[in-house]
DNA sequence: ACATTATAAC
């Protein structure tokens, strides 16, 4: 920058600059990194009339290495010659180290043949480029080789010490001190440093130590690197005192250098001395000193360590008289990082102390405290935020639009639809993530999310197959096929065509609806479209065909699958032998059974559970047990409606000790959390009842209630965890111990689907003493019902309750 | 009078 200035004093005076100045300036902007400029200046060089010399040629070749650009050094370097100047022992060195650094040894050593050719002699300095080529590769030895009838000079020594260094080789270290030693070269202070940090490698504390005490002796001053190495060297090792007293004697010294801190800094945060490590910053920042960002997010995950959210927030705090920039990015860090571990709220209170010292949040950690809020944090602090957001940044910004946009759609389509009009019309459009929807459709909205895409298309541009599919089978499942179908035609019209595995959800959600006809007809049209029917699609339709007692259809459509080459597999059989046991005929579904196996396909629960209907059904118990038997040894187990049919069989022939061991056995195979995942889709409230009643005659009440709570969260599900959560803390306070096993298994539900924050409300609501003498009151008599197997009345009070709560919410 | 090589921290 000074020598530009002067170049331009010198031309507003009217001095004409020579090759000299301009080289000076050319290798300025070189070193700088500029190579822009540099071949600017060469053109203007040119213009002017000045010759460049080879002086000048090499200041850019430097300038291109230093890029990483090396043949467009190269290139100069066979024009230069062209041009018939005379390349010397610095122009082929420069270009010797771009080899070197780009790993070109191939080129390196051409280059030297190159020159003994010429009768150019390589100096020491060319050799202590190649090898310190060779020693960055990790080639250190063979540079120690190739060259050892060099005479090294105290660069030569230095770089091959750092090279084994590096390569953790301490035979390599001891042989070449040796040598440095025998030499009697005179060290300086970066072969200090680098035999220094050799000693620490070796384990050579005291060497170290020695030798870092004797170079004022050696008319040698230590700098920020002795310091540096110094104190890494002993943090390294766990050595913190030692390293301390280094930083002390740095402290006292006249060198200034950041990177002594930054070193300190980051041993004390390894060994979780944090407030410490504090304490160095703050002293940093009062040497104005610029923190360096690495290190504060250093120290923030050491906080996190030490204290988790609280001690990221003490260490803001701490940091409150930083210059502000600093402090800026400083907080920027600390929110995202604390957003990112889960801690939205600790992480606005960091904003809440930003925004008093007049400083704004990046966009993007806006952006992220704001997802973090919005899926899972505290609802009333979404719209203050949205508002900071809007007001620091305007809708202008696409980001900005994006959140906002999110926030509505999850919550009301209408606004949303008019809001995303609105910005279609007066700023740009807005894009929304295809995840939205899923959102949306978690919260039981499926046809907003439908209306979403229809009237707002062009939001949901990055939407792909998988994305629509995800929606059609929504659709299918909840008993909207014309719609899924629409909306299959939809994405078609939007470029994105449906696979067969969209279209398997929509045939299936016909079959569901009772649309056979209709699922037919399009499993019929699916070839003319160009998509092959898979296996599912297949095992869709035979097991509805079965189940509608087609039986002679499904095989048709079987033979049909078996001749295009498509493998059935244990689904397909499934349908057949479910059909076979329905109708009593157990020979037909035995034979199929041992078909399957021959074909090597496995039977699973579900075949299984099939086959003890047939013989329940038949009232053909010993049968029924016997299949059980044989398939245990075989580890193939009932699914629970298969064990209940087995219960219910029992206990009609009066055999209730055998039907409390096979409960009991489906206790051990089945937790109750599967049970109770698998109540709303596969068990049926008869066999709730069974369960009940099994577990009311062990004395687990607290489990039938936790069962039944579980029903209630399926029965309503806008209510979410939050009904249930108040009856454990309920059932908590009124029988401790005993029900503490019943809440664990409750929390862990609602861990499952992490609405901690919901279970903190709920315990908020909780404590207005009416809800929970209610509940007690309900409790009561519902446990009193309960032991006495009163199981009908029971379930009636539990109604009762469970919509008196509902109002209350 | 101008050009080439070695060392520290996250």
């Amino acid at each position: 920058m000074e020598a530009l200035r002067k170049y331009r004093e010198m031309v507003e005076r009217g001095i004409n600059p020579d090759t000299v100045s301009y080289t000076v300036l050319i290798d300025g902007f070189s070193k700088e990194g500029s190579v822009g400029k540099v071949v600017g200046f060469l053109k203007k060089m040119l213009k002017d009339g000045v010759m460049p010399n080879v002086i000048t040629y090499t200041a850019i070749m430097l300038g291109f290495c230093k890029e990483g650009k090396f043949e467009k050094a190269f290139r100069l370097f066979k024009e230069v010659q062209d041009m018939g100047i005379e390349v010397d022992e610095f122009m082929y060195a420069t270009l010797i180290d771009g080899a070197c650094r780009k790993g070109d040894f191939d080129c390196v050593f051409h280059l030297l043949d190159e020159m003994e050719k010429k009768g150019i002699k390589p100096s020491v300095v060319t050799y202590n480029i190649v090898i310190n080529g060779l020693c960055k590769v990790g080639r250190t030895s063979e540079a120690d080789n190739v060259f050892k009838e060099v005479a090294g000079d105290i660069i030569t020594y230095s770089t091959l010490l750092y090279g084994y260094t590096e390569e953790g080789n301490i035979k390599g270290i001891i042989k070449t001190k040796e040598k440095l030693e025998k030499s009697g070269l005179c060290m300086d202070v970066v072969a200090c440093n680098i035999l220094i940090k050799a000693f620490f490698m070796v384990g050579a504390f005291e060497d170290a130590r020695a030798l870092y005490q004797a170079m004022p002796e050696m008319d040698l001053n230590a700098d920020s690197i002795t310091y540096c190495t110094m104190i890494d060297g002993y943090c390294k090792v766990g050595r913190i005192e030692e390293a301390l007293e280094v930083f002390d004697e740095y402290r006292v010294s006249l060198v200034s250098s950041v990177a002594c801190y930054n070193c300190i800094i980051s041993g004390l945060c390894k060994q979780g001395m944090v407030d410490m490590a504090i304490q160095v910053i703050i002293e940093l920042g009062e040497k104005g000193f610029i923190l360096d960002m690495g290190i504060s997010m250093m120290l923030i995950r050491a906080a996190f360590a030490q204290m988790g959210a609280v001690g990221v927030m003490n260490f803001v705090y701490k940091l409150e008289n930083f210059g502000s920039d600093t402090y800026n990015s400083l907080c920027d860090d600390a929110i995202r990082f604390l957003c990112k571990r889960g801690f939205v709220e600790t992480a606005t209170e960091v904003y809440f102390v930003m925004r008093r010292k007049g400083l704004i949040l990046m966009k993007s950690s806006y952006n992220l405290v704001l997802e973090k809020l919005i899926y899972g944090g505290t609802t009333s602090l979404v719209g203050p935020f949205l508002n900071f957001f809007l007001k620091d940044y305007g809708l202008v910004e696409p980001i900005v639009g994006k959140i906002l946009a999110q926030y509505l759609c999850l919550n009301n389509t209408d606004i949303a639809l008019r809001f995303l009009k609105k910005m279609k019309e007066q700023v740009s459009t807005v894009s929304l993530p295809p995840s939205i929807l899923k959102n949306i459709v978690k919260e039981g909205r499926l046809l907003d999310a439908y209306k979403l895409i229809l009237e707002a298309s062009e939001s949901f541009a990055d939407m792909d197959v998988v994305d629509y599919s995800f929606l059609v089978h929504a659709l299918c499942k909840e008993g909207y096929p014309n719609q899924a179908l629409n909306l299959c035609s939809f994405a078609k019209n939007n470029g994105i065509t449906p696979n067969i595995v969209t279209y398997n959800s929509v045939i299936n959600g016909l079959c569901c609806q009772g649309c056979l006809v209709e699922a037919l007809r399009l499993f019929d049209s699916l070839e003319r479209i160009g998509l092959v029917p898979s296996t599912v699609t297949y095992a869709t339709l035979i097991d509805n065909l079965c189940k509608q007692g087609l039986l002679l259809e499904a095989k048709n459509l079987f033979n049909g699958m078996m001749y295009k080459g498509c493998k059935p597999n244990i689904r397909v059989y499934n349908s057949f032998i479910d059909n076979y046991c329905k109708f009593g005929q157990m020979d037909e579904a035995l034979k199929l059974l041992s078909d399957l196996e021959n074909k090597s396909v496995k039977p699973e629960e579900f075949t299984v559970s099939a086959l003890i209907y047939g013989y329940c059904m038949k009232g053909d118990m010993e049968g029924a047990l016997t299949f059980y038997s044989e398939f245990k040894m075989k580890n193939v187990s009932p699914d629970f409606l298969g064990f209940i049919h087995m219960v219910r069989g029992l206990c009609a022939k009066g055999r209730m000790e055998e039907a409390r061991s096979i409960l009991r056995e489906m206790l051990q195979t089945k937790s109750v959390v599967e049970l109770i995942n698998n109540i709303d889709t596969k068990i049926e409230s008869e066999s709730i009842e069974s369960f009940l009643v099994f577990l009311c005659d062990q004395g687990s009440i607290q489990e039938a209630l936790v069962v039944l709570n579980e029903i209630a969260s399926i029965l309503f599900p806008s209510q979410k965890w939050f009904t249930v959560h108040q009856e454990s803390q309920a059932l908590n306070n009124g029988l401790k111990s005993e029900t503490l096993s019943a809440v664990s298994t409750v929390s862990a539900g609602s861990n499952k689907i992490s609405d901690s924050d919901g279970a903190a409300e709920c315990y908020d609501i909780g404590k207005e003493e009416s809800q929970f003498r209610s509940f007690d009151f309900y409790y009561s008599l519902l446990s009193s019902l309960c032991s006495k197997g009163e199981l009908h009345k029971a379930n009636k009070i539990m109604n009762d309750m469970l919509s008196s709560l509902q109002g209350d919410m």
